[in-house]
DNA sequence: CGATCATGCAGAAACCTTCCTTCGGGGTGG
DNA sequence: CCACCCCGAAGGAAGGTTTCTGCATGATCG
């Protein structure tokens, strides 16, 4: 520190403070620009000595290489665009809160592994601020049915990588995600094991292709078994929607004895429902939701919910990007479905254990 | 949409197609680069004429100005770092999530409305990926006591504003956070006024400002009153120990007639932790919990919640960034306390309405 | 009618790196 | 003694933009 401090003490340190550029090491250092660069990069034929001594001179200067003319120079700018869909002004959901902030996190972890950054980029977004930014790929979390951002990214050769299947003919390089049919029906035979007779379904009124495969799914179990659907659909991007159709669904002359809710606040929606009209869940009502919500592990009762495992998606989605960014991969497009878990809790089971004073919960079960 | 098509029909499309550059918009206008950068912009001198056809030719050849280029040239890029604390492997952590994905959530609007994109960078993350990306500033939440990245990027003159008071002697340009002793203060008349004759507290081990100012504010009140203190401290970033820790807590022999928890899930934790000792909420305890998940206006019973507003912090940190970064701001450090929200719910009064059958919740009590 | 000035546009440097090409020199085999 | 090869290193172009400077041209004013 003190040796450091003591030679940069010649250096003319204006107000504003200049950044030491590949010149200046290369001078400091007695030797070209481009055995620099090859000693900081591991390229070229150098010998030892003079990497180390190289590297040792752009440490005391405190070297960083520019993004900026790295990125000019070599195509890569070690950006990944990470884009959702938006409802309105926000750049993302309510009902995708807790999915989406595990994705995220996932998808950030996985990247940065790999030497990537990720940029969040609302896909309504202005127009210049996508411009302005040099992405070496994109993922896209739920794309809609023509997206222009994802078609312009396309047409321009950037790699794409959705989240979710590309609805329309969207022309995505790769895309992860559920089985959200084999999920469906999963649930519903569940629930039909558990004794439910007649389930009902709190569905979405959007068209994405969550909402569309998991109702076909249902209206389809429906028609197999011989039941009658029984599903309320509401703007799922609005907080205040879900609650009063939970209430429409429960309020019906042709009550479920079963809900599936197929968004994030549904549980804790229809378990308020049900209160209000005198029904005991599970006893009068079984309740399944989507979620990726650690709350409904602690409600009274607990839900049962089908989690999407976002974390391995947000992962694998990272990990196709990549790959075709670096052209690893396959050259043809990759279609990953990856399966989703059923976390059984009270609330869908028929015979009920009785909580009572209990030890509190032990951190045995991690999370997987 | 079909005019356009057939407008394009005429471009040669190679099976690699190279992007066109300023270069190519000005031999195909007939103007010099010079004019094309000038028209596009919006800068030199020029008829409104040529402006228009410059603008017409870059259209219609899909010119897209390089990101890497203008970046290298003007020294902005456009991007804003979110740097988060890290336990361990994982970007942020789980007491944190719906706090940090309202916050990201505000922020990336702010910094859109402004052109501006989030980068999130942990703050743990290897140090290429930081060098690897051209940054005009950074915001940091809840930043570590000599954390190096932001001790590096201010050396390096990279405006940083952090979300919550830097810890130790960071110097970062502003800062903004709540006035967390206020907030707790609050609460504890709140709970008081209800009839609290023992309030218990539920905090955090890690020595981050929030913890700390909480838990100083709550020994002080306690002193002041003249109550003894009782409080449980658990590692937050672990999501089983916060049910042990509720636990606990109401285990003691001195056990609290009323509990303000810190951290997010805590509000569920206690719920079910005084299920299991027949605890009637909130005749027999009282109940505050630090959290932004809507999800408490749906237990039974609904819990009150102290209301940190990510969102206006999540602004207020970007619009400040921003400036600094514009340099319209003033040069001074600046330091913006945010007010918190004391959501009320039924939890922490002591003369409840019993909930029963009733109209769902209207749409009407917007979100604020 | 000549000097001045605003206008419209072009040339070229600079930003900083990467990487392809070249080059000198010393050792080695013929 | 010459040709050749390889090692170590340097030269220089390229990447695409912004912006400073400068040069014409035509209009205006004294």
């Amino acid at each position: 520190m003190t040796a450091a401090g003591n030679h940069q003490a010649s250096r003319p340190v204006g107000r504003r403070l200049e950044r030491a550029g590949i010149r200046d090491v290369a001078a400091a250092a007695g030797v070209s620009i481009t055995t620099v660069s090859d000693a900081l990069n591991g390229k070229g034929r150098l010998p030892d000595a003079t990497r180390r001594h190289v590297r040792e001179v752009a440490d005391r200067l405190g070297y960083r290489p520019s993004a900026a003319a790295r990125t000019l120079r070599t195509g890569r700018s070690g950006l990944i665009g990470l884009t959702v869909t938006t409802y309105g002004e926000e750049p993302f959901t309510f009902t995708e809160f807790a999915y989406f902030a595990e994705m995220a996190r996932a998808a950030t972890s996985a990247a940065l592994a790999r030497g990537y950054a990720l940029v969040i980029l609302p896909a309504s977004s202005r127009h210049d601020v996508w411009g302005n930014v040099a992405l070496d790929g994109t993922v896209v979390v739920d794309p809609s049915d023509h997206d222009p951002v994802v078609t312009e990214l396309v047409r321009q050769g950037v790699p794409v990588v959705s989240d979710g299947r590309p609805a329309g003919s969207l022309p995505v390089h790769a895309w992860v995600d559920n089985d959200h049919e084999e999920a469906v029906l999963g649930i519903l035979d569940h629930l039909a094991a558990a004794g439910a007779r007649r389930i009902g379904l709190l569905t979405g009124t959007s068209t994405d292709t969550y909402t569309r495969l998991s109702t076909t799914a249902y209206l389809e179990w429906c028609e197999r078994i011989g039941q009658e659907p029984v599903y309320e659909a509401y703007p799922a991007h609005d907080p205040c929607a879900g609650a009063v159709a939970a209430d429409r669904l429960l309020a019906r002359p042709d009550r479920p004895d079963a809900v599936y809710g197929l968004f994030d606040p549904n549980g804790t929606d229809l378990l308020a429902a049900a209160r209000r009209y005198g029904l005991r869940v599970p006893d009068d009502l079984l309740l399944v939701c989507c979620s990726e919500s650690t709350g409904y592990a602690a409600t009274e009762p607990p839900i049962t919910t089908l989690s999407l495992k976002p974390r391995r998606i947000g992962t694998a989605v990272v990990q196709l990007l990549i790959d075709a960014i670096e052209g690893v991969g396959p050259a043809h497009p990759v279609q990953q479905v990856m399966p989703t878990e059923l976390i059984i809790r009270t609330s869908s089971q028929r015979r009920p254990h009785r909580t009572t004073v209990s030890p509190p919960r032990t951190p045995a079960r991690g999370e997987g």
